[in-house]
DNA sequence: TGAATATATGAACATATGTTCATATACTCA
DNA sequence: TGAGTATATGAACATATGTTCATATATTCA
């Protein structure tokens, strides 16, 4: 936290400094210092598309099931097409964009191309994810 | 995991049991014992709906850069859209997505609504999120 | 009350995305 | 080598999604 907003800081109301960053409309600042203050604090737009293409792959119930899967076992593609109930052609799709982004790593023997989670990357992600929503879904306000 | 396929277990190549799963289309199971212990294994729908979901909202670059924005300081909807060079209506808009699923918490204050991020929630795996990929874009193979 | 301002929201539109279908590639075995 | 099988992939299509534009709602202040 850059200003530890307590007693919320007196809207100054100050026109938007025309530095750099917005003409987008007629927008005000309600507290230019504490902008500032967060502007200078803000991830390199690197670091925004890797991260939001990251959770965008975990964003799909395919992709969910998946990598679920594979937390419990190595697997053959057909494996998991049947696990899962899906069409080979379907799963084959979804492994390569897992494979992109280093979640799950392949190894073929034979004919046939077994998947593993890739443990060394963000596959930690996931199943921090599923502790918080097997969480949240119990303390649900009534 | 629950067969550590060590020396990878041998290709039974046994027609899928037609039990409840899959009829999708000729595919055949490597293995039917482990694929038998993944399904008990796996995840419920419902969680696996609420993971997905909760990813696909992480997965977009401008719900990552207002969370971001938002994880250093409290703001209000115009401080957001000229901190990020947004039109007001598409940080409301998605600042509407990130409150229904409890990832930030309005304020009223006069006019203006002050936004944070809802610690109780899965905001850790933002954070998380932003330490794996800072770290995996410097341990990038060559 | 009425003007001004901050935020919210519905409709429309362009783009992105997941699945299916058809087919290509890679590997095994006779 | 050729048939058979496991996986990969390109094209097409239906659906989902983010932004903009216009406008509604809510609050303050004269």
């Amino acid at each position: 936290m850059v200003a530890t907003a307590t007693g919320p800081a007196p809207p100054v109301r100050r026109a938007v400094s025309n530095s750099d960053a917005a003409d987008a409309c007629e927008v005000f600042v309600a507290d230019a210092r504490r902008v500032a203050a967060v502007r200078a604090a803000l991830v390199g737009t690197g670091a925004v598309e890797l991260l939001a293409e990251t959770f965008r792959v975990l964003g799909d119930p395919t992709r969910v099931r998946i990598l679920d899967a594979l937390s419990h076992a190595e697997l053959c593609v057909c494996d998991v097409a049947t696990l899962l109930g899906l069409s080979q052609s379907a799963v084959s799709h979804q492994l390569r964009i897992l494979r992109g982004l280093r979640l799950v790593r392949s190894r073929r023997e034979g004919r046939m191309v077994f998947y593993t989670l890739d443990d060394d990357h963000i596959t930690g992600l996931f199943r921090e994810g599923l502790r918080h929503v097997e969480e949240a879904s119990k303390g649900e306000r009534p």
